[in-house]
DNA sequence: GCTGCCGTATCATATTATGATACTAGCAAT
DNA sequence: ATTGCTAGTATCATAATATGATACGGCAGC
């Protein structure tokens, strides 16, 4: 069977860990599978994901054509975050500032928080501009190559930041993703010293993107407060001038609860 | 046992369906929970709890407090969202004319879709003014007491229609939410008429709700653009004036796909 | 210092999930 | 049309898996 690692047993049920791994198998990439594609994806024998996909539709997590009989994800899907977005007080501690800044700068504001070794968006407020993926929560990206990430990971003890330089992911999104270490390790230095950290060309050609951390009562950051601009319209003087005074202010306005660790 | 209410049982994994529950037991007004507690509103035993609780939580689908042991949603639960909204092609399509929209009026635009007899909010373009809850996505409100639920039945054939004003549940947000069915039935009429439903102090004191149809390919609707503003600021005629014109011309630049029923 | 609650761990049992197989429908190519 | 393939659905005997009762230990309130 092989699905879990250790030797967790138990306190582990299978069953429920598979039909998970059917939810995980849906992304931007695959929005709508048949059974036999499911299945694939996420690596059972056709009889169990018969199953479990049953199961999943008839409690009303997955939605299933009734001609082409494929699945797709269903409104509980957005019902959880719903969820999710109320348990993290993060949420409703920043939303009026999010708000009020991004009309400041007329511009796409973003918040991201820390998961792992990415950054998962959580709050997204677009411009007229903002391209489409750049306009819904829960996209998880490697904190490396993001202003966000490295802005983050700029106020982590040093020991910390270097080990997360070394080992975290990256991912070439555009040709132009800063792959080397080295000088990722020079952004998130010139971060730590200014307080924010400005990339270009990193996720989307022609985006700038500048974040400044949002800090815990111990000075480190879990989240960061984050603008997405064209460079068509700006350029990084122009960003630095115009907009870190206002995301600055932003990130130092909002203040979350301590979390134990 | 009796989870199950019908026959269906080879194809049925209980496990997994219990699994969901406890995923269920989180909302706004239980945000992070102990395990007895989880039990109690999942309607499990402690045992059960326990190991569909670890499982979820190794899995990366529940936080676990290190110190007060209690568990909240992970960020898995926005990734699903994220997964929803790249599968289903309403939000792709819509997003730029609401933002759009959102720059034309300068007040909360929402996009929510019928999903059984409740709308679920699926896009949210907050003002600054507008209240927490109305600023997230994935809310589900009984359809009756929503413009959008109005403006969406309002679409239907009459047979339907009626049915649904005299089923569909309502339930009272303020103390001037509309329960009774005879005046429901005449915003709806209305709704015909116009082709946009709007209410007021339905779902907060003091909001006035415009909502005009998306309507499908067959003229059906099963979605709404939906604008929410202050009734300090604002009186429903020039909310006719200043913000229907726009709401319908958004409303009606907007063609679904045809799909299935 | 005692009591009761809550989270955690263990274990023998049979209920439950398993997955191989057979059946059926739709589609493509011949 | 006929055949053959693929993909979804249904069935079933088997044993592996989930079960839930119980016991342990820590912590908080009395």
């Amino acid at each position: 069977m092989e699905i879990r690692t250790e030797k967790q047993d138990t306190l582990f049920v299978a069953s429920l860990a598979k039909g998970l791994k059917l939810l995980r198998a849906f992304d931007e990439g695959h929005t709508e599978m048949a059974l036999s594609e499911l299945a694939a994806r996420a690596g059972l024998d056709r009889s169990a994901t018969q199953r479990l996909a049953n199961t999943l539709h008839q409690q009303g997590f997955l939605e299933k054509d009734p001609v082409t009989r494929r699945f797709r994800p269903s409104h509980a899907w957005i019902e959880l975050a719903y969820a999710y977005l109320w348990s993290d007080p993060l949420i409703a501690l920043s939303s009026p500032k999010l708000i009020e800044l991004s009309h400041q700068v007329g511009e796409t504001v973003n918040m991201s928080e820390l998961s792992g070794m990415d950054i998962v968006y959580v709050t997204r407020l677009p411009s007229p501009r903002s391209h489409f993926a750049a306009t819904l929560i829960g996209r998880r990206i490697p904190a490396l190559v993001t202003s966000s990430g490295r802005a983050i990971l700029a106020t982590l003890p040093e020991e910390e930041r270097r080990a997360a330089i070394a080992n975290w992911p990256v991912r070439q999104y555009t040709p132009l993703t800063t792959l080397d270490r080295g000088r990722i390790a020079g952004e998130v230095a010139e971060a730590v010293e200014r307080g924010y950290s400005i990339s270009k060309n990193e996720l989307i050609l022609n985006e700038i993107g500048v974040a400044a951390p949002i800090l815990d009562p111990d000075g480190r950051a879990s989240a960061a407060v984050h603008c997405s601009v064209s460079a068509f319209h700006w350029t990084t003087d122009r960003v630095e001038r115009e907009i870190v005074p206002y995301l600055l202010d932003t990130a130092n306005g909002i203040t979350p609860p301590r979390r134990h660790r």
